[in-house]
DNA sequence: TTCTTAGATGAGAATCATTCTTATTTAGAT
DNA sequence: ATCTAAATAAGAATGATTCTCATCTAAGAA
């Protein structure tokens, strides 16, 4: 029975880094916050770790980024947001109050994909498609 | 015969702004350069204006937000840019390399926006979608 | 178990993109 | 020409993020 810390031990070992509680604890939080930013983390993170350094936030962050553990997400103006799961998603976005959410839709990815093999954007090589569908929610979080 | 001097003055009219020279140069820049964030729209400006502050250029492009002239552009831990093109379309993205192109597609649009019509996402109200695709430019500029 | 070492962290300083403040200037109406 | 509200200039302030350097420690070897 692999618990959820078990699994955030698989995926640092699998990127081939040190387990630090500091590490641990903040892929726990980009795990169970909603695209949380720095402060956000330093928040979770300071329940366990008061002492922690924000810095050393930044750093591990940046250290996941590297190992594509994790991703940064688009929001104009806002402050840099991360995300850890990596099933293709696209992103909900309400301007207005700065809401984001997952949006799970693998035939509106294939819709897309497709589409770009068969009518590919010339000179460039194409990697992946983010999509952000903005709007306003209806319904309380 | 309109020249984009012309054009830039009657955007402004249309929204109800003043017309002063700050205004018709950072929109031309706007207009001319390929996203710019507020530095490089600065540099351009001080061509003509070599006094102008940058806290000028800041509230120019707020008041330009607020009147919707113009968008942010999401480029993930990059500073803000900034995109006067009122045109439907999408953008071309290397993170690498922090190049950011526009990529009109009519129908690449109206597939994804039938779609959401069709299957209209639950608890949100939709205003409008924003497709990144990101890769790497196989083409010098 | 101990030792070693390279990697990671803590603490605080530095950076810089952006916003704020206040005095001055000016676009546009009359 | 005058007036006024809006806009600008100049510089200070803010805060998210990065940098620096001393200290700590995860993990591998013995």
């Amino acid at each position: 029975m692999k618990t959820q810390k078990d699994n955030i031990q698989q995926l640092l070992k699998n990127a081939k880094l040190r387990l630090t509680p500091q590490r641990l604890v903040i892929l726990e939080a980009l795990l169970s916050l909603n695209h949380p930013n720095a402060e956000e983390l330093a928040l979770y993170v300071r329940k366990t770790h008061p002492n922690i350094a924000v810095g050393t936030v930044y750093k591990t962050l940046e250290t996941f980024l590297e190992c594509q553990l994790i991703t940064k997400v688009d929001l104009p103006g806002d402050s840099i947001r991360y995300d850890a799961i990596q099933l293709p998603h696209h992103h909900l976005v309400n301007p207005d109050s700065g809401r984001l959410e997952d949006y799970y839709d693998d035939d509106l990815f294939a819709l897309i994909e497709n589409y770009l093999k068969e009518k590919p954007v010339q000179d460039f090589d194409l990697k992946e498609v983010k999509l952000q569908i903005i709007g306003k929610f209806t319904q309380k979080k």
